[in-house]
DNA sequence: GTTGAGCGTT
């Protein structure tokens, strides 16, 4: 089990600092990240966010999915990893 | 407004 948190549904005003924050209070933030479109810099709206461990992680998905940050309710759940890990998504 | 980047040896 990943301890890596998918976070969708969030408002365009969310940032990385905002995610660390709020899962910070259900367990130990190993690393945030907002997903922004590289060409237009706009935020995508959705996030992902590392735990300690993964009843942290467990935790923060019971915890924070469905609550409203934003003006948004948020959705959270377990990440899957990227699409085509290594280089090209090919060998 | 829902699952991340980039075209290369980090």
């Amino acid at each position: 089990m990943g301890r890596k948190l998918y976070v969708g549904n969030l408002s365009y005003g969310v940032t990385e600092n905002d995610l660390q924050t709020l899962f910070a209070e259900h367990g130990t933030v190993d690393s945030a990240t907002v997903i922004s479109d590289r060409g237009t810099g706009q935020s995508k709206g959705f996030g992902f966010v590392e735990m300690g461990s993964n009843a942290e992680a467990e935790a923060a998905i019971a915890a924070l999915d469905g609550r409203e940050v934003g003006g948004r309710a948020i959705r959270v759940n377990e990440a899957k990893p990227r699409a085509g890990s290594g280089r090209g998504g090919r060998w």
